[in-house]
DNA sequence: CCTACCGATCGGTAGG
DNA sequence: CCTACCGATCGGTAGG
């Protein structure tokens, strides 16, 4: 039955030293009474965990990698997540409500100005290529290409959120469409059209070449027609 | 040190019949010695291999599980790939090849017919779907979704192919952007265009709504502006 | 190709 | 949140 004889002769110590090192001070500082920063410690493990998923995946990523990249023990994780999906769960949803924040903001600068529908549709693809490959974006890739490990109940909770987020790019695409700048059948252009964005999380790279300016330019010119 | 005091008591048993039953006779019948058919073992490794990467992923699939779906022990497969990500390799190169192989048919025949430009995106377009979306189709979604697990060595067998695969689209977007049909940056519009493809094995349903056809006939209203 | 394993690692937990 | 674990599983191997 496979007895235990020993505790583990080297017992979880955070591999030494490899990334973010000066992450927080050598004896870690007991925390005093009236400084609770539960909500903060959470949000560390969030980011840390978006982080490690995006880069390595979900399955790759040990909950000891996460522990250790925001200077936890090993089983410290499971005080602020009851398991490891939960917490890419929160990854995910974090990323989502990030995201629809920043596209509603995006989209009320907009209204201030022109409403051209082609001039929407720039915003909101400008603003999906900065959730994706902007600075600090590992929570939508992460969304985008892990969540076959979600379980079905999680996975309802963010069908839901992004149903939200896809909202605001319906009523664009059918004026266009109407307009007879977009030829194809809205719902599959909308499908083609969130492919071709969110696939450049493979193969774009921030050092080399084209800015996300460039490619917001060259998504427009791929799917809009001119009237 | 973990002594090991007795011998597993359930040893590795394939989990009794789960899919495919009837895949091969109750006591497997021993090769008579002119039966060689290593290769077909092989080859039937690699489809087992493909069908629950594709499904499971890569790193959630076990070799036991891909050994139990081609009847052999656990540790079996070491015996014909020296690992599991040799196992993964060997699945995205086949799939490369067939897939070349698929595309350079499609080609030939298209020849034979018209030469127009639009007429061969839609037969290079039609090909792709079919070997993202079509029955048998594990391979180019596994190469698609799961090359993070290869090793950079074996990363660059694949580019190369890859690149062959690629060649053919080439010429043809580069005519239609000369002829003003195709308006976006020829290479940014090649990778946003394999984007909208690759991202359908996300959300195609077989069973559900559209063709084949109608993502072909989708797509290239999409993308190409009338002269 | 099977038998019989091994060492490593992993998610998770009880108790403080 | 740490300490000290556990049971399960995994990739892989020696020997036939």
């Amino acid at each position: 039955m496979h007895a235990q004889l020993a505790p583990d002769l080297a017992p979880d110590l955070p591999s030494t030293q490899t990334l973010s090192s000066a992450k927080r001070p050598r004896g870690r500082p007991r925390k005093t009474a009236d400084e609770r920063d539960d909500g903060n410690r959470r949000q560390e493990l969030i980011h840390a965990a978006a982080k490690l998923f995006h880069r390595k995946g979900f399955d790759a990523t040990s909950t000891r990698d996460i522990a250790a990249a925001v200077g936890m023990r090993s089983g410290s994780p499971f005080y602020h997540f009851k398991s490891k999906g939960a917490l890419l769960h929160a990854v995910m949803e974090e990323g989502m409500r990030s995201a629809i924040e920043r596209q509603t903001r995006a989209l009320q600068k907009a209204e201030q100005s022109k409403t051209d529908a082609r001039w929407v549709l720039a915003i909101l693809i400008r603003n999906q290529f900065d959730v994706l490959l902007g600075p600090g974006s590992d929570f939508i890739p992460v969304m985008l290409y892990e969540s076959r490990a979600l379980t079905p109940r999680q996975r309802v909770s963010l069908v839901q959120l992004q149903g939200d987020y896809e909202a605001a790019w319906t009523p664009i695409l059918e004026a266009l469409h109407t307009a007879g700048q977009l030829r194809a059948d809205v719902k599959l252009a909308r499908l083609l059209i969130f492919g071709a964005l969110n696939w450049s999380v493979q193969w774009y790279d921030r050092r080399k070449g084209a800015s996300l300016d460039d490619l917001t330019a060259a998504a427009l010119a791929l799917f809009i027609h001119e009237a």
